[in-house]
DNA sequence: TCTTTAATGAGATTGAGTCTCAAAAGTAAT
DNA sequence: ATTACTTTTGAGACTCAATCTCATTAAAGA
């Protein structure tokens, strides 16, 4: 945990912003785990833990935490952003069942590089990627 | 347009609803261009046409037509949702500027190959995906 | 301490999208 | 064509995630 502090730390240091207790409280509750949440759920569990922490500030922390990398913001196409921690910063990208919501990882390194190609064809500097596959499940299917 | 209008009569029948003149005239906005423009533009676009559409029937319309496959869904990742017709049904996936917009189109039979493995070994049944690539056009750059 | 700057929180606001329900339009049988 | 029935439409209310406002609070610096 105590590296987690640091990087919070850093990352402030680098906006020019000031190392708050709400924004650690934040960074915390989205550093418990490695689900893909939206911002209401970790603004509901960090109430639930007896933090008080207006949702303004929960929404404006975790754009902090997006920009500065610590954190994979997703758009699953349900209308509502969520969220990753990239403590383990491996990149992955996610394979979502359309029946029971739940969300695998998956990476693959060909991939990954005919996206390289693909961008040197069209001439773009590629910043980031969506790659997502949605279907069933072996359970829903 | 003749054929557009077999596709838009067909689609309905499949669906066990009626032929509309509203119906008609949203699909054939859709089918003016090969842009990728949210609901609102759409609605927008017909109103300036002279056309009186509500915007509850534009929305109730466009999610008829996704479902018959005559038009796709885009998540961007903008908060709105974009559509295409798919009138060329050609598959494709999209590389976006996040400066200036632009979009163009890429398809890789390679990666649809990989995509199709990566189900096999989660043992998903795969029904969509997005791939998406973002970042800086030549002019951008 | 005093002054200045930054962050927070409560609640208002936005904006895409959905829902409601009375009115309008379409369908089918007489 | 009239009636009886069903479907669609449209205006506006509503939802929900996310953003914004601004008065209050907290932190930093002199
Ligand atoms: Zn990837
Ligand atoms: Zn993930
Ligand atoms: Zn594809
Ligand atoms: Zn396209």
């Amino acid at each position: 945990m105590a590296t987690n502090v640091q990087l919070l730390k850093d990352a402030l240091r680098k906006e020019g912003l000031l190392y708050t207790p709400q924004r650690q409280i934040i960074w915390d509750e989205i550093c418990k785990t490695d689900d893909h949440r939206d911002a209401e759920e970790i603004y509901f569990k960090i109430k639930q833990g007896g933090h008080k922490v207006s949702r303004a500030t929960v929404y404006r922390t975790i754009d902090v935490l997006v920009k500065n990398n610590l954190v994979r913001k997703l758009e699953l196409g349900d209308g509502r952003n969520r969220y990753e921690n990239k403590l383990d910063s491996s990149h992955h990208d996610h394979i979502v069942c359309i029946q029971c919501g739940r969300i695998d990882e998956f990476m693959d390194e060909n991939i990954e590089k005919l996206q390289d190609e693909i961008a040197k064809k069209y001439q773009f500097k590629i910043v980031r990627h969506i790659h997502q596959l949605f279907g069933l499940c072996r359970d829903c299917n």
